[in-house]
DNA sequence: CTGAAAGCGCTTACAG
DNA sequence: CTGAAAGCGCTTACAG
């Protein structure tokens, strides 16, 4: 039996005799062989990896679409290599994606929330990867995203609708610091709101943020010392508006009856913590990006202008009320 | 200028003119060369790649010290595989490691609290992949974990000290479910305490879990319910925590006044909630399994009977208090 | 349906 | 310090 056969026995291919086949297999089994992954890629041109790029592996939102991303593509054969662009100790300045990381390593690769520079697109083309973006978009290929206008919309109408006309924004991100859209969509959307209804827009209330807890707690203490404080907050997400509701108790402002909070994202901790939040289906993400890539590995082209949009929506909880 | 040459030179060997090396690294920068992995691993028999394997990759303690494993191991050159072994709708049953995953793919694996089955040593110890492990230790491999059980006596003495009698526990695992070392020994901590004080242990205010915030959300409501109910539970992890401080916070039951609790970990959100906790250095755990497999990767043998215990210590915050 | 042969792109002794 | 050659273990036309 010469090792061509074997090799097709193996891998399913057909024109091989069912006899021969199981042959094949009762013997590999036997020995526990199974096929070198590096001559296979060597000889095929195909590694069966497909590669995850976040800038951040322990949060919650990038560790849940990795994971999800791993066990769909996992029931197809592939494997999942971890890029995680973070940075030590530098919240702006990510990682490159390098040749290291992608040359002949890869067959495919996801990026979650990474704002591509040009030159990454480049290697990337030259390289021949196939890539789909999760949230921000990376030009010229698929995104699987949430609309972030709707939802910062969806979450400001919210607090509105309670009667509050003294309303702040927590987590805007300075626009040259990064190339992240939804920063940007979100608090866009939220200016919009506010101004459709008449409400003034207070500059003082609005807080940047590098987009952690800890970071818009130490503002939202800032914010909420002030003698002039707004009624309620919208906070760009939950993980943002746990520091948020974290400054008022500490402060003694009673949310919701002092301060309404509501976040985006409804993090599986939002519940505990009564957040009222607009909801977004994280898994489900990861899992229609796995989708959209794994045609692509098989040399499908997909429509570069893809937008798939996922649904959201307002779940009210315990930490908003109407203003007095 | 040979094959040979332009190998060593980019690989850094030593044995190659200065100016040589210059010339080829000039040129490999100009048409963006990169050696083929799998050519490289072919020919070497190392793949440059290690895997991490966790039971969830999506939750907290597994994502960070998944990240922070990455950090440390890509500073040395090594890129991580996921070894995602959630089975989907299934608590008790992970998936197994097979050679699928690991034959000539991997030069070293980590294990992050995953109770290895002897089958799964037999195979490990057949490919030689030199293993590190987190937590649950894997016979005959190095472990990098804090003492559980002084965790839980720290935790324990800390509300016997400030005065309670009626103690529950949550995060008790049947043992026959699992061969995890951490939740049994908080549990049996727990219990000794309580004896050395000689305080009763009433077996209907300790709760079984599944390990999750949602579990013990259900199951501390129920227990909060009774007539007859505890004054403090000490509870196996941060995540369950959230979930009895919310069961709590539904049923009107005031933390601490009514209840103290207290977890273990000090997860990120521990503050946000105010739970009193036990700190365990998550990251550092990471790393030190990274700075412990990296030398087994040369070839250099590790003490397999190295226990690796990590500090821990006592976070007071507002979840617990005296007993009135 | 099966096999012989080329070739994937490196690394590693070995010789010089 | 450098090069020629073998070899790593597969896959893929191609021939039969």
């Amino acid at each position: 039996m010469s090792v061509a056969t074997v090799s097709r026995a193996l891998r399913g291919l057909d024109r091989v005799n069912e006899a021969t086949r199981e042959r094949v297999l009762a013997a590999a089994a036997a020995l526990h062989y199974v096929a070198s992954p590096s001559a296979s890629s060597l000889a095929s041109g195909r590694t069966g990896v497909v590669g995850v790029a976040v800038p951040f592996g322990d949060r919650w939102f990038f560790a849940t679409v990795l994971s999800s991303i791993a066990r769909r593509v996992r029931a197809q054969g592939y494997q999942v290599m971890l890029l995680d662009l973070e940075q030590q100790g530098q919240h702006e300045d990510r990682l490159p994606l390098t040749s290291d990381m992608l040359a002949k390593r890869l067959d495919g690769i996801i990026t979650v929330n990474i704002a591509v520079t040009g030159a990454e697109i480049a290697l990337i083309d030259r390289l021949g990867i196939p890539l789909v973006s999760v949230g921000t978009r990376v030009p010229g290929r698929p995104v699987v995203r949430i609309d972030d206008a709707a939802a910062a919309r969806l979450a400001t109408e919210h607090v509105v609708g309670l009667g509050h006309t003294k309303i702040g924004y927590v987590g805007r991100v300075p626009p040259q610091a990064t190339g992240l859209t939804t920063p940007a969509h979100r608090f866009e959307a939220f200016t919009q709101v506010l101004s459709e209804h008449r409400i003034p827009l207070r500059s003082t209330w609005v807080l940047d943020s590098d987009w952690t807890m800890d970071d818009a707690f130490r503002d939202a203490t800032a914010l909420l010392r002030r003698t002039q404080r707004p009624t309620a907050l919208v906070v760009g997400s939950d993980e943002m508006a746990f520091g948020v509701m974290n400054a008022a108790r500490r402060l003694g402002i009673q949310v919701p009856h002092d301060l309404s909070v509501v976040g985006i994202d409804d993090h599986p901790f939002s519940d505990v913590l009564d957040l009222s939040t607009v909801r977004q289906d994280v898994v489900g993400q990861g899992l229609a990006a796995a989708d959209l890539l794994l045609p692509m590995l098989r040399g499908r082209r997909q429509d570069p202008a893809l937008e798939q949009v996922e649904p959201i929506r307002l779940i009210e909880r315990g930490s908003t009320y109407p203003a007095v």
